[in-house]
DNA sequence: ACGCTTGTTTAGAACAATTCCAATTATTGA
DNA sequence: TCAATAATTGGAATTGTTCTAAACAAGCGT
């Protein structure tokens, strides 16, 4: 992602939480420049101790809250690809997730635009698709 | 499911926990015929209640390894839908789950053959595809 | 069948991830 | 600027999962 394309998510991104009835506060703006600097699906741990370097004072439970939001405003999406800490990612096009068993690496792969086409259950509001592909990336097999 | 099929999967138990170098236990058949008597997708601790009922000794301790060992041998599939809790299925014909953001519910539907074509990074090894389909059922759909 | 080896179960403690709470602080709209 | 309301904070509480050590059970060679 450009840093061009960078600001603009920037500036939309108060709108966005308006329109989901949220405030824009400089604790959401700092939890969402983390996702944005850097796109390794992070928990929100993670996105704490980053967040914390910027921002001491911020606490943990901000943290969530801000994810939260930002997930609910649609600017962020939330995976759970394993037992354990959700993980968060700002790339909103529509992709799917490999995810290596091994060592836990995320890659992000865009999907094709009919590459899901499975009929719903009668009366099934759809509002978005979580595909993860699970096994192992090219560097852990090569060690194994 | 019906009971011939249920018997030909309970006789086939033994052996796929043997082939993963598991043993056969009372406590993986309790726990692999709870999965199969309700196809609801019970988290651990949903299995656990119902296990008791037919094992009072057994621990949820035991209920996770045996979840896992029916996992790693392949005749259970792990989902993770949400926050929290992750949640298990018997049903390994490939299929993706329609989940219900609001109510929980989840809906098994088979895919088509070619529903997943995803170029996997240079290298990926894939073991398998996770595919959930957010949403609201029917029923949430109306009450609201 | 017997004893050995090793895997499994058990209960409870420990740990990890998330949510809740009550008090304080910040933002928004009149 | 003030009031109303939403967000933040730190800590406690809760939930989900894993770990541990001792008891038990299964499979193997004899």
């Amino acid at each position: 992602m450009s840093l061009v394309e960078n600001r603009t998510f920037e500036s939309e991104l108060g709108e966005r939480l308006a329109t989901s009835g949220f405030r824009f506060t400089s604790q959401r703006r700092c939890v969402y420049d983390v996702l944005l600097q850097t796109l390794d699906h992070p928990t929100a741990d993670d996105v704490f101790v980053r967040a914390k370097r910027v921002m001491p004072e911020i606490s943990l439970a901000t943290v969530y809250n801000c994810l939260d939001a930002l997930v609910e405003s649609g600017v962020v999406r939330q995976v759970q690809l394993q037992r354990g800490a959700a993980r968060f990612c700002p790339n909103m096009e529509e992709h799917c997730h490999y995810y290596c068993d091994a060592c836990g690496a995320v890659f992000d792969v865009a999907l094709t635009a009919d590459s899901t086409f499975m009929p719903p259950p009668k009366g099934f509001k759809v509002d978005h698709y979580e595909i993860a592909v699970h096994g192992v990336c090219a560097a852990c097999a090569k060690q194994k």
